[in-house]
RNA sequence: UGCCCGGUGGUGUAAUGGUAGCACAACUGGUUUUGGUCCAGUUUGUCUUGGUUCGAAUCCAGGCCGGGCAGCCA
């Protein structure tokens, strides 16, 4: 058990907050959620989950300069394709606009906020260093009435952005630089995606945060752990005029009447950080401006919508994030793990077709001109419920070219002059000739079959190494397929200040080809987990229209024939 | 050289004073109409130095190493 469980499990042993458990998942919609706010959802929807508690779905929609409902929408549209549900409507950090002023006044009042006019750069040089303690500012002594009188003009647009802030009174002399005398509100010219104008000064993060915790009855606020410095800030706010968050609480938590007042606490956790993959919203969206990849749901993002398009299913995602657990410890998971629980999930759903990606033409001499045979294949040899389909075979044929060798080394098991294969679903043929070009390429295999072995079986039990995936040449339909491999090339992109991200990028991250695909794969939906038979997991993409089949290759089959090639080469 | 938080195989994570376990990765072998899946196995670990204790990954102290913090961002 991870240590936010065991904290949670002693709390309801306690009777703390009467049992109840109460967390939240509190996103900033200033970006698309990536696959380390997937570990975030975990665990906040993970833990209410488990002790029958609930959780709330929050935007913390305090600086209106960076927010939009683009974000908003997807954050919903993601959280729920996770499967997880929140508890009641959709909240905003904006519905409590009213309450954060409130307090500031009734803060100010009790002499424990002032206005400051110190510019920007003034403050900083107040403050102090890591080291040494900060001065306090002039103005921290000014009557609770002009602080009062100051407040309300801000709220009234009377100042420029810039100009004055409020500050908590607190202690310019702390170690802890967030508690010396921060900044609580600003003036902030910008419309704000819900309210509009109606303000121009909107509160900070530090103080909003522990307010909307306590207006929705939070009474665990999971957080990731560059938070953790802000604990005793966000502890101070609660703590000041704590009636005040009584009343509030039972107005807006939605809960029941009578449940008893909770005062929300922080715990921190690490953050999930990726071989190979970025997690920084700023640099994900980099990526987008700058078109280096085509959105934010690119396949190759890491974003959730990303890995939606690519193929992943919301239960790999989950059981990667049950998988990696939740400790405080800064570390660094390998993408690998990811890709296992990906396959695993695949192989138990994905429906198994053929396509051949790299086509070489395949002459079946002794088989009859013009025969069509359609043969039964499994859909799902995991799952016998997802019964078999019919596959037309034909004279002439596609096979892989990779699955071609002239003059192969001793374990190669695939076809080659004289050799035997089996052609999965269909026959066994025997390679009897190959034709060239011009420059020596390979055109095309002559080939017999053995009329015995229909179905890919050997009535006499002779062993067959291989078995080839196929196509039809006159059934087989054209298809795009787009081979995505991961979008970076080095372990921890990002990682050397100053480096241009473009420089750390893959080449070779997307290659577009255009494959020969089973006539039954015209018609399958992006919503159908796809396995190309001894070539990886595949997912038609949205963008797929019939006629013009466009598919994702989500990853690969694990290739230890590939593996034991590239050892040696 | 301030404050806060961390250090368990290559990676991630259990063990909360009592046999260091699991997963991924890697490597062997077996099965197989996917060189997939599955099965069996192998390799590899408690940052360090003291202390407390019958007994320490766990508790205490020092050291070392890593991360975070000086936005009117979240």
């Amino acid at each position: 058990m991870d240590f936010i469980r065991a904290m949670v499990t002693k709390d309801v042993a306690d009777g703390l907050n009467g049992g109840r458990v109460h967390t939240r998942f509190p996103p900033e919609p200033n970006g698309y959620l990536h696959i380390g706010h997937a570990k975030a959802i975990c665990i906040d929807f993970g833990t209410a989950e488990q002790f029958g508690g609930r959780c709330n779905l929050r935007m913390d929609d305090t600086n209106p300069s960076k927010e939009e409902v683009e974000y908003v929408d997807s954050i919903q549209e993601d959280v729920k394709w996770l499967g997880f549900n929140w508890f009641a409507d959709v909240r905003y950090a904006s519905d409590y606009f009213d309450a954060c002023y409130a307090y500031a006044e009734a803060l100010i009042l009790a002499g424990r906020a002032f206005v400051c006019d110190l510019t920007p750069e003034q403050m900083r040089s107040h403050r102090g260093t890591l080291t040494e303690p900060g001065q306090e500012s002039p103005f921290r002594t000014r009557s609770i009435a002009e602080n009062l009188d100051l407040f309300r003009r801000m709220r009234a647009g009377e100042f420029p952005d810039g100009a004055r802030v409020l500050r908590a009174k607190i202690d310019m002399t702390s170690p802890n630089i967030h508690l010396r005398d921060p900044v609580i509100y600003r003036n902030l010219r910008s419309s704000h995606h819900r309210t509009g104008d109606t303000w121009c000064l909107y509160p900070m993060y530090d103080y909003a945060h522990p307010i909307e915790d306590a207006m929705e009855g939070i009474t665990h606020s999971l957080c990731t752990l560059e938070f953790e410095i802000h604990r005793p800030l966000y502890d101070w706010v609660l703590d000041q005029l704590p009636e005040f968050f009584v009343e509030w609480q039972r107005k807006t938590s939605g809960l029941p009447a009578g449940t008893p007042y909770a005062r929300p606490r922080q715990t921190e956790f690490a953050r999930l950080n990726l071989t190979y993959t970025i997690m920084s919203k700023r640099k994900l969206l980099e990526l987008v401006k700058r078109n280096l990849v085509t959105g934010w749901n690119d396949p190759r993002m890491p974003t959730l919508s990303g890995m939606r398009r690519r193929g992943y299913t919301p239960a790999a995602i989950r059981t990667f994030c049950d998988k990696i657990g939740v400790t405080k410890y800064n570390s660094l998971t390998d993408v690998a793990l990811l890709e296992h629980c990906l396959r695993d999930d695949l192989n138990r759903v994905a429906l198994r077709y053929m396509a051949v990606l790299d086509p070489l033409k395949v002459v079946i001499e002794n088989y009859p001109e013009g025969q069509v045979e359609e043969m039964d294949a499994v859909n799902n040899p995991e799952d016998a419920a997802a019964g078999s389909r019919k596959v037309p075979f034909t004279r002439e044929l596609y096979v892989e070219r990779a699955d071609f060798m002239e003059d192969p080394p001793k374990k190669f098991f695939r076809l080659a002059p004289g050799r035997e294969v089996r052609l999965r679903w269909g026959y066994l043929i025997t390679c009897t000739g190959v034709e060239k070009d011009a420059a020596g390429q390979v055109t095309a295999l002559r080939c017999t079959y053995d009329p015995a072995t229909r179905g890919g079986n050997t009535p006499d039990g002779r062993k067959v190494q291989g078995t080839l995936h196929w196509v039809s040449a006159s059934h087989g339909l054209d298809a795009e397929v787009r081979l995505y491999d991961r979008l970076f090339k080095v372990e921890q992109p990002g990682a050397v200040d100053g480096l241009d991200l473009a420089a750390e990028l893959n080449p070779e991250s997307l290659t577009v080809i255009t494959a020969k695909i089973e006539p039954a794969l015209a018609a399958v939906s992006p919503a159908t987990p796809l396995q190309f038979e001894r070539v990886g997991y595949f997912r038609a993409d949205p963008a797929t229209q019939p006629g013009r089949p466009v598919f994702n290759r989500t990853v690969t089959l694990r290739d230890s024939w590939a593996k034991a090639g590239a050892k040696k080469g």
